[in-house]
DNA sequence: CGTTTTTGACCTGCGC
DNA sequence: GCGCAGGTCAAAAACG
């Protein structure tokens, strides 16, 4: 507990999780404020897309499936939590994870039929980082203009295309 | 008054 | 099978 190694990421995930810097991440998000050194981390895969209709509702109560989306990690120094990308998000939870002093966020982007989930986490060793993880793919555009922020965005899917 | 946050309960996967 | 750890729901408070 007490020299506990940083990050203790899952163990899957540490197993298909890959580092990309990208050089406009040096300088942070234009839209996040205090932002400094943004670090990108692929961490997992969502090319299998599965078919998301409804009815073969097999085993699971709602229907809801279990589809594997992209998930992308940001790693950034900055001094709020919540940064600004130009999207709507409500909260929906809450939790304190073990290892880590700061709880962590869930969110979820309020435009209808866009399941992009994030989760927002300030790691406890490093105070100045939060780490930002992106579930899912927007499909629709931001309402405020920040900047280049989709232009990373796509970035972003051709990096984690692979 | 509508929307978002808060917060505990509930659910689920996994290890023992 | 049980308990832990993480993720989500939902009711009520809080906010503009």
């Amino acid at each position: 507990m007490l020299k506990k190694a940083s990050i203790t990421m899952n163990k899957q995930e540490d197993i298909s999780t890959k580092n990309y810097l990208l050089p406009n991440f040096t300088n942070g998000f234009p839209g996040f404020r205090d932002s400094i050194n943004t670090t990108m981390k692929k961490v997992m895969e969502g090319g299998n897309e599965e078919e998301e209709k409804n009815g073969s509702s097999v085993g699971k109560k709602k229907g809801e499936k279990k589809v594997k989306r992209p998930r992308f990690a940001f790693q950034t120094r900055s001094q709020v939590d919540i940064l600004d990308d130009g999207y709507r998000w409500r909260k929906y939870g809450q939790k304190a994870v073990k290892n880590n002093k700061f709880p962590r966020s869930y969110y979820r982007c309020t435009h209808e039929g866009c399941n992009v989930k994030k989760q927002v986490q300030r790691l406890s060793k490093d105070e100045g980082i939060v780490v930002t993880t992106y579930e899912g793919i927007h499909s629709h555009p931001t309402e405020k203009n920040s900047d280049n922020f989709e232009q990373i965005l796509s970035q972003m899917k051709i990096y984690t295309r692979s």
